[in-house]
DNA sequence: AACCCTCATGTCAGACTTGACATATTTCGA
DNA sequence: TCGAAATATGTCAAGTCTGACATGAGGGTT
């Protein structure tokens, strides 16, 4: 039976078990998704706080509004590049982004509860 | 006349002026060049305190001793996505590569005043 | 309803990144 | 000095990401 961490993974679309170690590398992997999350989310308000259009910043950094929503949704085509690329354009300064990296944000809005069976 | 650092920026490569707003993105690009020489040099570090080779740590993120090479010097050719990925799986946790990507380093040596403590 | 604005999703050609390999260069112990 | 291990550099096919476009869904205003 698949871990649910691995079964997450592969659900967001994310090779496992291709390489050496799958301890390891999942939990490189989950962090990086974790991470990229957390930009995303600081992406959003940072624009939002400036009452600007998905439109707007995508003249800013260049590219169209369809990859800014992409970007704020932390879609699986987005690279961690050019997330942090759009929060420097936003203004976000290193300190700033570095916060945003190693901090893991709380995700859960109702308390925890058994998770229910699923069909196979 | 080309300022400095625009002309620092195409001699490592990067495209200058493509895009609407030339100091803001200029600004995003070198932080990015920063933040990726920091992240390297953190991998190289990290390597070195456990005393494996590149071709080891090539073996633990599946892939080769001369793309460990490249990560280490930064090369053009390495996304950031790898940089991080590479630190995550030499065991590096969030909080510590948001340091990195926040922290700025002094590129020149000068007498420090108050030495202080370095964590292990 | 019809119109407009904002954001989300799917697709794709072109650009970029990757692991692998070959080869060069540096480092270092005997 | 020599040789070998470690590291750096160049190249490339295969894979991934990107901007652009089309289109859809949801609100809000007239």
């Amino acid at each position: 039976m698949k871990t649910s961490k691995q079964k997450k993974l592969e659900a967001a679309g994310w090779k496992v078990g291709s390489a050496s170690e799958f301890l390891e590398l999942s939990d490189a992997e989950v962090m990086l998704v974790n991470m990229k999350l957390a930009l995303a989310k600081k992406i959003k308000e940072l624009r939002q706080s400036k009452k600007i259009t998905q439109n707007d910043l995508a003249k800013l950094i260049g590219s169209s509004q369809s990859r800014v929503a992409k970007l704020e949704t932390a879609d699986r085509s987005v690279s961690l590049e050019l997330l942090v690329r759009s929060l420097a354009t936003l203004g976000a300064s290193r300190a700033q982004i570095g916060k945003v990296v190693g901090t893991r944000v709380m995700t859960r809005k109702k308390p925890t509860r058994k998770k229910r069976l699923v069909k196979s």
